[in-house]
DNA sequence: GTTGAAAAGTGCTGCGA
DNA sequence: TCGCAGCACTTTTCAAC
């Protein structure tokens, strides 16, 4: 038998399927069949299985933000007030899709924010009329991301 | 003639196609050439017009990383001593393969990095014989997420 | 669980409007 | 510039190993 991964139900066939998909969901099932020496029936079959049990959720186009008009991209750090639940609070950031990103977190605040905007006066309309004026938040504290030097996926090594 | 959107190349047709293929990058395009009551061949030049300008930097698949093993992520803020350079930290951190983003950032940090990890383990491996081992990285602060609540795309309103 | 091939559906290309 | 139709390719299914 082959190496196992740490989850049992995952062998390293489909992390190796996996892990040229992260890269380029558009290569097609056939290619990745040749370079594993395996038939394609085979990589449709790891698929599956892996989209059935939640493991892969889905496919995303990368699109480059700023060339379709949005060009701020600002983490945020979010101190919550005693006595107001982290749960809350996420139900109200959930509406404001500005918000592509919240983490619960341990440090120095209770949530982390990464929200994209599309100038500096649209992330000023987000955080005064948006963010702000959610019941339980306390503080802010922005970032703005100058410059995104890496954006990537996980790399898996196998 | 539409009204045109922030860039000129890309009218709102283009952004209904983004906006669609941005949540599931699997829908085929004759499905899409329904929705916007257009024929498949025009989405399909619209997409290539989109691909050559850069606007569309590819396809990704989207695991679930706690599934496949990677049960921490971090975000980490990153304080650079007086005279080290940007670029020149960049170059060293792109080849640590678990920070999966990193920023220039304004505000109490120099950069702003997000790493994802095995374990607890793996993380304190990482920050102590990776990250602070790079020349110019006087100080670092680690966020861990307890929780990831939000994880989407930019919402294109049309 | 894997294979190989047949069936169904999608993406691509050129011609016409 | 867009739409239609034919061809090439991929995905999907299924019987057999």
């Amino acid at each position: 038998m082959e190496k196992k991964s740490v989850n049992s139900e995952i062998d390293n066939l489909d992390m190796q399927i996996l892990s040229i998909l992260m890269e380029d969901a558009t290569i097609p099932y056939t290619e990745i069949a040749k370079k594993l020496i395996v038939s394609g029936g085979t990589i449709h079959v790891r698929m599956k299985k892996m989209q059935d049990l939640g493991i892969i959720k889905g496919s995303n186009l990368v699109v480059d933000p700023q060339k379709i008009g949005y060009d701020v991209c600002a983490y945020l750090g979010i101190y919550l007030e005693k006595g107001s639940t982290y749960k809350d609070a996420v139900a109200k950031l959930v509406k404001i899709k500005e918000i592509v990103e919240l983490h619960y977190t341990t440090g120095a605040w209770s949530m982390f924010a990464k929200i994209i905007c599309r100038d500096t006066n649209h992330l000023r309309e987000v955080l005064n009329e948006n963010i702000q004026t959610v019941e339980g938040i306390s503080r802010t504290e922005t970032f703005i991301s100058l410059e995104e030097s890496i954006k990537r996926q996980i790399n898996l090594d196998l």
